[in-house]
DNA sequence: CTTGCGTGAAAGCAATCGCTTGCATACTGT
DNA sequence: ACAGTATGCAAGCGATTGCTTTCACGCAAG
């Protein structure tokens, strides 16, 4: 019962948070939409800063999907990962332009919305060194590493700005949001020189060889 | 004086809004803020939501940077432009941030920061269909009009995170702003399929053939 | 000199904020 | 049966909010 309790605080306080802010959930709506009585709150959390630092700290982590560690359709995979990464970030839209905010007064804030896109960022990394290990992409080519780690901050970040803006700026995104992701990879891979298949180097731990695997889904 | 008055109290009004949004903006900071007693505000705008309003129109709009009518140096060109848009992001950026997480409970927060984007799409989206129809992109290449669509609000909503987030997630912007944005510029052209130089159709509109354009700055 | 007008200083008002207190009630384990 | 714990309810505290009122001062135009 008292976890309960704890549970339902811990959620209605995640989700005033997200339509208020730190100044907007007050005690007062957070009790009233976990349908519990205002000083339970206190009780059981001692203070209003505490509440909402626990209901952060489990709510507010965007969960990753995992990229294979050897790449065998890349825009295939990689468009999935994204519309997953999307679709975490669209589930904490709210939340994470209130954490985005109220960083600027509360610090701490920052550090739960820091973790997300960085660690995509660092995993999407990773992929593309393992597409040119493999030879989905010429190491001889005039792609710099800067270039590489710009690509990736480009994707996560088109990705990211596409989450926080789409239903708040239409006329942004002209095109429906599925295609729209995929097109993200389809450039992004273009972008850094992809080839249809891989180099014949590597050609062989791929066992067969997906030809259209650049141009169609 | 009583002009030089209103307009101490609209700036003081922009910068302490975006510190600490909506709620946080009190009518007895600005004044402080503004060196004014907080009488005179109410007697000035009538309302905290009426003086807000208007430092709002007035303080929350970015000025776009222009493209040129006919691409010579597209690389040099867009990147320029991106970096004055990147600027203007982040010259706004505080406001930004907290008219997005305002926009949940006044709807109206969310039409000062619609247009800056909008147009950058808008206007970016022209200089790629003049792009192509200067033979830079070839048109029987194997990239749709979403491409086209997707690319271009790929490279504002990379601009615009890189703008809203380096400050705050270091880890997701490994490389210095200036070479980051470049390379944005750089993955965008080559995922669009663009040519170091136009094509012979509609070369003879260009005087002198840029070589490098497409591989330097 | 007088008449407005813009301003500042001080006080205050109703509402709301985070938080506390006191007391009654219900459930749980021994 | 008893003690301990979790909860609800009502009331209230001091602080802060947007906003108002009252009075006094300075200053420019008639």
């Amino acid at each position: 019962m008292i976890d309960d309790h704890r549970h339902r605080i811990l959620l209605a306080a995640a989700h005033v948070y997200a339509l208020h802010g730190w100044r907007g959930a007050t005690t007062r709506r957070i009790a009233e939409e976990a349908g519990v009585n205002e000083v339970t709150i206190f009780r059981q959390f001692g203070s209003k800063e505490a509440l909402l630092e626990l209901a952060m700290r489990e709510n507010s982590r965007i969960e990753l999907a995992v990229l294979p560690r050897v790449p065998a359709h890349p825009m295939q995979e990689l468009t999935e990962w994204v519309r997953a990464h999307h679709g975490s970030l669209c589930a904490r839209r709210d939340i994470i332009r209130q954490l985005m905010s109220d960083a600027s007064e509360r610090p701490d804030a920052a550090e739960c919305v820091r973790h997300g896109p960085s660690d995509a960022v660092a995993q999407v990394r990773e992929y593309v060194v393992d597409l040119r290990r493999h030879g989905w992409i010429s190491e001889t080519h005039d792609i710099t590493p800067v270039d590489v780690s710009a690509a990736v901050t480009m994707l996560i970040g088109a990705t990211f700005s596409d989450a926080m803006n789409r239903d708040m700026m239409p006329a942004m995104f002209p095109q429906p949001k599925d295609e729209t992701l995929q097109a993200y990879v389809r450039i992004f891979l273009r972008g850094l020189g992809m080839r249809a298949e891989p180099m014949s180097l590597a050609a062989r731990k791929v066992r067969a060889a997906p030809s259209t695997s650049a141009t169609t889904e």
